[in-house]
DNA sequence: GGCATGACTCGAC
DNA sequence: TGTCGAGCCATGC
């Protein structure tokens, strides 16, 4: 069972703590490829659909929620976050830093 | 089997 | 300081 990109991302994401959130870069990193940011970003598209993966707990470099247009509703990614204590104004999450979680250092 | 694309990021000009 | 191009891996046609 070699586990691909994709599958690593995916048990990244499923690590991130409620009420923390990481971006797509961090995940990158962790996994040795820092330029396949674009990659987990797709991960995301498919894990979108999967229950089990937060993937509204990622977002890009600037804390800003790109990726909020792909989930069902326009503003269910910024609701889930709220729901978790995070502050999220004008599609970017307030105090980023403060609530940024990142593999490489937790892990 | 090959080309184009995608929720990103960094370095160079 | 702001804009542009290259890189990464996997999926779809």
């Amino acid at each position: 069972m070699e586990e691909s990109f994709f599958d690593r991302v995916y048990e990244v994401v499923k690590l991130i703590p409620q009420g923390r959130v990481t971006s797509y870069g961090a995940i990158a990193v962790y996994l040795g490829a820092t330029r396949s940011a674009r990659m987990v970003g797709w991960a995301m598209n498919n894990a979108s659909k999967m229950e089990d993966i937060p993937a509204h707990r990622v977002v890009n470099r600037n804390g800003l929620l790109t990726g909020k247009h792909h989930f069902p509703g326009t503003y269910v990614m910024q609701q889930l976050l709220e729901e978790e204590g995070i502050v999220v104004k004008e599609d970017r999450i307030v105090d980023f830093k403060r609530h940024f979680w990142d593999p490489s250092i937790e892990l």
